[in-house]
DNA sequence: AAGAGGCCCTGATAGC
DNA sequence: TGCTATCAGGGCCTCT
C-alpha cells in the first residue's frame, strides 16, 4: 500500500491513537522481516512513553520522550491494526471498520498499551522495524536520501542539475530515493502523466521547462493524494469504512487500454515494464 | 560509477 | 480441495 501519502495518512491516524501512551509489553512473533528484528527490540520499547509519530519519506518514526525510538517501514504489504479495548473496534491503515476481525496470519509484531493493542501484519515481510538511541542515530538512517518533494531543496535547479548528462530514464529517477524521497510506482506514473513526459525519456533529455513540471506535479499529486486519504487498491473489498479515495483519480495507473482522460486527447493508456515495474502512460499527450 | 536486473516473500487473480 | 504463471503500492544487492 504505502507511498508517501499513504504513510502520512497512517502517521496521522496512528499518532492520534498512541501519543502519550506507555508501552507495556512487546511481543515479536516473527523476527524475520526485511531485516531481522534486533534482539534488543523488546527491551528498547518496554515502558517507553510515546511522544510523537513522525514520518520521513515512506518511513514511520515513533519517538519516545527520551529522544530514542524506532523506525517502521511497511514494505509492500505491511498493515497496522489497533484494537481499542474500550471502543471494541479496530483501526487499520487501510480502513476503519467496526467489526472486531483481525487478520489471522502474518501478525509479526504486537505492542501492548493500556487498553490498546498494536498489531503489525505483513504477508510479504518486506517491511521492517529498527530501533534508534537518539536523534543522531535516527538521522544516520536517512543520510543517503534525497529531499522529499515538499522540501525547499527539491527545487527546479536541483532537478535540472541532477538530471544533467544522465542516461537513466525519468521514471527510474522518480523511484530513486536518492533523487527524491517518498515517490513510488503509482505516483511516479501519475506525476509523469501530469507533466506530459513519457516514462522512458532519459534524464538528460528533459528541458528546463519539463524539470519545472516534474517539480510542480510532484508536489501537487502527492498533496492531493494526502488530502484524499491516499490510494486504496486491492484487498479492501471486505471492509465498510473509510478508504483512501485517490485511486478514483488515477489518470494512468492501472488504466491500460483505456482512453486518456484528457478532453479531446485521442490517446490510449499503454503499459510497459520499465526496470521490473509497470509503467502506464498516454501514447499521445505524453511526449 | 551509473545503471540494469535479480531477488527477497506471500497471495490474488487470470488463463488453461 | 485444480494447476501454473503472472503480478503487486519497495528497495537492497550484485554485476557490468
Amino acid at each position: 500500500m504505502p507511498e508517501l501519502p499513504e504513510v502520512e495518512i497512517v502517521r496521522q491516524s496512528l499518532e492520534k491513537k498512541v501519543k502519550d501512551k506507555i508501552i507495556e509489553k512487546v511481543l515479536v512473533k516473527n523476527r524475520n522481516l526485511r531485516f531481522k528484528i534486533n534482539s534488543k527490540f523488546e527491551n528498547h520499547l518496554q515502558k517507553k512513553k510515546i511522544k510523537k509519530v513522525d514520518r520521513f519519506s515512506k518511513y514511520l518514526i515513533v519517538l519516545f520522550e527520551d529522544t530514542s525510538g524506532f523506525i517502521m517501514h511497511l514494505g509492500m504489504s505491511g498493515t497496522i491494526h489497533l484494537y481499542d479495548y474500550n471502543k471494541k473496534n479496530i483501526f487499520t491503515n487501510t480502513s476503519f471498520y467496526n467489526s472486531p476481525i483481525l487478520p489471522k496470519k502474518h501478525n509479526h509484531v504486537i505492542i501492548q498499551f493500556n487498553k490498546l493493542k498494536f498489531i503489525y501484519n505483513d504477508p510479504r515481510r518486506f517491511g521492517f522495524f529498527k530501533i534508534f538511541k537518539n536523534k543522531i542515530e535516527l538521522k544516520k538512517n536517512f543520510s543517503n536520501f534525497g529531499p522529499e518533494p515538499f522540501s525547499k531543496s527539491f527545487s527546479a535547479n536541483y532537478i535540472i542539475k541532477y538530471l544533467k548528462n544522465k542516461e537513466k530514464n525519468i521514471k527510474n529517477f522518480l523511484l530513486d530515493q536518492k533523487f527524491v524521497s517518498g515517490i513510488g510506482n503509482i505516483y511516479a506514473n501519475e506525476i509523469l502523466y501530469n507533466s506530459k513526459i513519457k516514462p522512458n525519456r532519459k534524464g538528460k533529455s528533459l528541458t528546463k521547462d519539463e524539470c519545472k513540471k516534474i517539480l510542480l506535479f510532484s508536489k501537487l499529486v502527492l498533496t492531493k493524494a494526502i488530502k484524499k486519504g491516499g490510494s486504496s487498491i486491492r484487498d479492501f473489498k471486505n471492509t465498510n469504512g473509510d478508504m483512501g479515495k485517490f485511486q478514483k483519480e488515477f489518470n494512468v495507473y492501472q488504466r491500460e487500454n483505456l482512453n486518456c482522460v484528457k478532453a479531446k486527447c485521442k490517446g490510449v493508456i499503454k503499459k510497459k515494464i520499465i526496470s521490473n515495474r509497470s509503467s502506464f502512460f498516454c501514447n499521445y499527450c505524453q511526449k
